[in-house]
Formats: structure tokens, C-alpha cells, sequence
RNA sequence: CGGAGACUGGCGCAACUGGCUAGCGCGCGGCAUUCGGGUUGCCGAGGUUGCGGGUUCAAAUCCCGCGUCUCCGACCA
């Protein structure tokens, strides 16, 4: 991609929005736009980093045995009636012009049970596994801190439908070694898994908090088995669930996913019954499993940057190479620059070429830095003389001089 | 939802005890200059001051209503 080309610009002026890291520097460096409270634009780098996160999640999940679907955003309130969630005070409501009464979705299940149940009618049919990544909608009361509470934001649900609460039981543990999996991938490691209260139907669910210092929750750590508590619980009790050990550090943190055991709350509700080989009916047994990648871009924004910008990891960076050109009035650093850009090209290597003319060096540099790319190669008239093109990484400060046809395999 | 504050070219701000043509920086267009950490100079375009009403000879400025945004708190399946 020519950055001559790319819409979206860096910006140096501050925005007013400076409560979160994450909306300030993704602004600025040209991700996203507020389009008003809570709502965000993507622009062609944001996106890219987020369908990155978005592809990770999928891959895990089908891994599973997961089956993406996609389901409306719209519902008719009718089907929060029948589970006395209408009153829920993040539900936006809407008409339609024959004035029938409509929702946006904040979340799925009351499209997803009576979906499943058209189809499952047999023990046979389970589990059901399903999942969409998706727009959800909840006005919330006060949105905030940028990507991390908006009242429009990307949401993988997952949902499983079970014989029994031990089927639930096993792939709710599949779904958290899943979810570990990915904040591996997403150099999310800082992710610790944390008991919340449950309802109804278990003693606990499970949110998955990134430590952060900008974080807006608390959770209460366990050195000893490395889970946490949230605030609920530990006003409950003052010990860790699993061994309890009292002596619980609490610790700023930014939630990116949680899971829950439904039990037969939904589908009881949509009187959803299963045959088995006897042909007697048994309630069918639910869990949801939620991930926000939107959430999680702000999240690896808020963890990790520096003073001069983002700090992406490979998995999600929009591009994995910056390319900066410079002495571009000059014809022949000019032609070896583009060669090189061509070459990368053509070995599928990402990367964004800053090609601007009659834009200084240091202006470059100080984009590159707010972009946030892995790495950075930069091709001058200084650089050529050395014998090729300085390599450097966004986390370091080392630069090295590579010649051109050693560069391919140093990238792979 | 409670409390506080704001709204002026695309962005950040100034002018506000009412008074000249609403000013500055960034960005944007042009010309020249420069070329390794946000070059420099000159020229230029861009505003019915959030919306509606009121007071006044005169309103960005004062008053009323509405909207939006921000901050603190409550809330956050």
C-alpha cells in the first residue's frame, strides 16, 4: 500500500478524548473516527487490524468445532417478552413504519434458541455449536475510554446447545483453553481467567481480564494458581475459589471476554426440548461465549505503545512492514526504492510504502513510530552507500544496514 | 441515572464585564526552498460562532428552551 494513497491521516493535534489511551492513539495515527459517543468509523489500518483479530477468533473456534453463522441485528421485541429481558436498560428500541416494536441486538440468544430449535429435534443433533462475529448495540448509560465501552461494537458470540450440564461442562473447558489460545496468539499473555458471579444455574461464570494499569475494573489476583476474582465475589467471599489462598492482590484490568453456563434459562423460556433414544424430552442445556475484538484492539492499544505510538504485534498489525522512502528527489534512490517495494510485493509480504514526496525524513519517522508497524526498513541516499537498507523493529531502538537480497529472508 | 463543565473554519484553541472586517497554530491548495527525528519563506482557500427563540441601536458574548460532547460517580447479561 502507497501511504501517498491510504485514506485516513495521522493527525498531530491532541483530541479532546484523553480519558483513554487507546482512543487518543488510535485517532491519531489514523485507525478510527469517533463518529459520536461510543460509535467508531474504521479506516483502512483500523480495519485491518480488526478483521486480523477477527480471523484469529474464527480459526479458534472452528478449531472447536464451531460453525459461523451470522445473525440479524434486529429482533422484534416480541422475543424479549418471552424471556422478560425487554426491560433491560442497554436495549435500544426501535419501530418499524407498521409500528411493530423492534430491537438491537446487545446480544443473541433470544435470536439463536428459537433458531437452533427449528432445526434440533433429536439427541442426534447435539451439540450444536454456533458462533457469528458481529455488531452488538447497547446504549449504554455512559460510554467510555474508546474502543473499550462503546454503545456499537464488534462482538464474537459463540453458543452451544447440550444433552446434559456435562457435555456443557467439558466444552465450557474446551472454550477456555480456546480463549487462552488466542490471547496467546494476540500477545494478549497479560490475560488471567477470572471467577464472576454465575446467576442462576452455576456458582460461577468466567471473564478473561488483561492486566493493564488503564484498565476501569478491578480483579483480586492469586499468585499461587494464577486465576483472579472480581469485585462481586471477593465482596462474597474473601478467598481464592480454587485453593483458598487469602491473600488476593488486587490489580487494574480491561475485560476482553467472558463466558457463561445458561443451563435452561433460554431454552426453557422457548419451550426448546430434545428427544432422546427413548423419545423421552429433556430441556436442552446452553452455554454463551463471548469475545469483543473490537474491545481487544483497544485493549492491545492500551497495553502496548510507547511514547512515540503503537506497538502492534505481528499477528494483527495491519501491515508488517513500514517502508520509508527518503531522498525520493533523487532518481536512482527513487527507482531502488520502489524496486524494493515491488519485491516485497511480490514475495506477499505486507507492507505500506511511504511514498510521499516533499515530506521530510523526520516527519516520516514520527508516523511510522504513532503507525506502529513491526518493522521498519528505510531506503535513503545514506542507506545505499552502506550497502542497502536500514533495518529496524518497533520495539527496538537497534538499527541495522541489510543488503537488499538478504532482506526477503531476514523478513520470513 | 445523579453531579460538574463545554460547544467558535477539517482538528486544537483565542476573542466573552455586549461594540470595528471573529484571530492564531496545525491541516488543506499554489510557488519556491530543504532533504536522516514533525524544514523554511511567501501567497491563497475555508466560519450565517451546535440548534431554536428572546432582550438590544448592536449578540460568539446576556436570558430561556433543546441537542450533542466531555469529566466525576452509579450502572455494566
Amino acid at each position: 500500500m502507497l501511504y501517498s494513497k491510504l485514506f485516513g491521516k495521522t493527525s498531530k493535534n491532541i483530541t479532546i478524548d484523553a480519558d483513554s489511551i487507546n482512543a487518543k492513539l488510535l485517532s491519531q495515527a489514523g485507525f478510527i473516527q469517533k463518529q459520536m459517543s461510543g460509535v467508531y468509523n474504521y479506516l483502512p489500518l483500523g480495519l485491518r487490524v480488526l478483521k486480523k483479530i477477527q480471523q484469529i477468533i474464527r480459526q479458534e473456534m472452528d478449531a472447536i468445532g464451531g460453525q459461523e453463522i451470522l445473525m440479524p441485528a434486529l429482533s422484534q421485541e416480541e422475543s424479549w417478552i418471552t424471556t422478560k429481558r425487554h426491560h433491560m436498560d442497554v436495549l435500544f428500541h426501535l419501530q418499524s413504519q407498521a409500528g411493530n416494536s423492534l430491537v438491537l441486538n446487545p446480544t443473541h440468544e433470544e435470536v439463536i434458541t428459537p433458531l437452533v430449535k427449528k432445526y434440533t429435534l433429536s439427541y442426534k443433533d447435539l451439540p450444536v455449536l454456533l458462533y457469528q462475529i458481529q455488531d452488538k448495540f447497547r446504549d449504554e448509560p455512559r460510554a467510555k475510554s474508546g474502543l473499550l465501552r462503546g454503545r456499537e461494537f464488534n462482538m464474537k458470540d459463540l453458543y452451544s446447545f447440550h444433552q446434559n450440564v456435562k457435555d456443557l461442562d467439558s466444552f465450557y473447558q474446551t472454550v477456555q483453553k480456546a480463549y487462552f489460545k488466542i490471547f496467546s496468539r494476540l500477545d494478549l499473555s497479560q490475560t488471567v481467567l477470572t471467577f464472576a458471579s454465575g446467576g442462576s444455574f452455576s456458582q460461577y461464570s468466567h471473564e478473561f481480564q488483561t492486566i493493564s494499569s488503564t484498565g476501569e475494573d478491578t480483579i483480586y489476583y492469586c499468585s499461587k494458581c494464577k486465576i483472579a476474582v472480581n469485585k462481586e465475589i471477593i465482596s462474597q467471599q474473601s478467598s481464592c475459589p480454587q485453593c483458598g489462598h487469602s491473600k488476593l492482590e488486587p490489580k487494574k484490568s480491561i475485560e476482553i471476554a467472558n463466558i457463561f453456563k445458561l443451563g435452561d434459562k433460554f431454552s426453557s423460556a422457548f419451550d426448546f426440548f430434545y428427544q432422546d433414544k427413548q423419545g423421552q424430552k429433556h430441556p436442552i442445556i446452553m452455554g454463551c461465549y463471548g469475545i469483543g475484538p473490537s474491545r481487544i484492539m483497544g485493549a492491545i492499544a492500551e497495553t502496548s505503545h510507547d511514547k512515540n505510538g503503537l506497538i502492534w504485534p505481528a499477528s494483527v498489525a495491519p501491515y508488517q512492514v513500514h517502508l520509508i522512502g527518503i531522498d525520493l528527489f533523487d532518481t536512482d534512490t527513487k527507482k531502488q526504492t520502489n524496486d524494493l517495494y515491488q519485491k516485497l510485493l511480490d514475495a506477499n509480504i505486507e507492507v505500506l510504502y511511504d511514498d510521499r514526496p516533499q515530506v521530510s525524513a523526520g516527519a516520516k519517522f514520527t508516523d511510522a513510530d504513532l503507525i506502529g508497524l513491526p518493522l521498519r526498513l528505510l531506503v535513503s541516499q545514506k542507506s545505499l552507500k552502506q550497502g542497502g537498507a536500514e533495518l529496524k523493529y518497533r520495539h527496538s531502538s537497534q538499527i541495522n544496514i541489510l543488503p537488499f537480497q538478504e532482506i526477503l529472508a531476514k523478513i520470513k
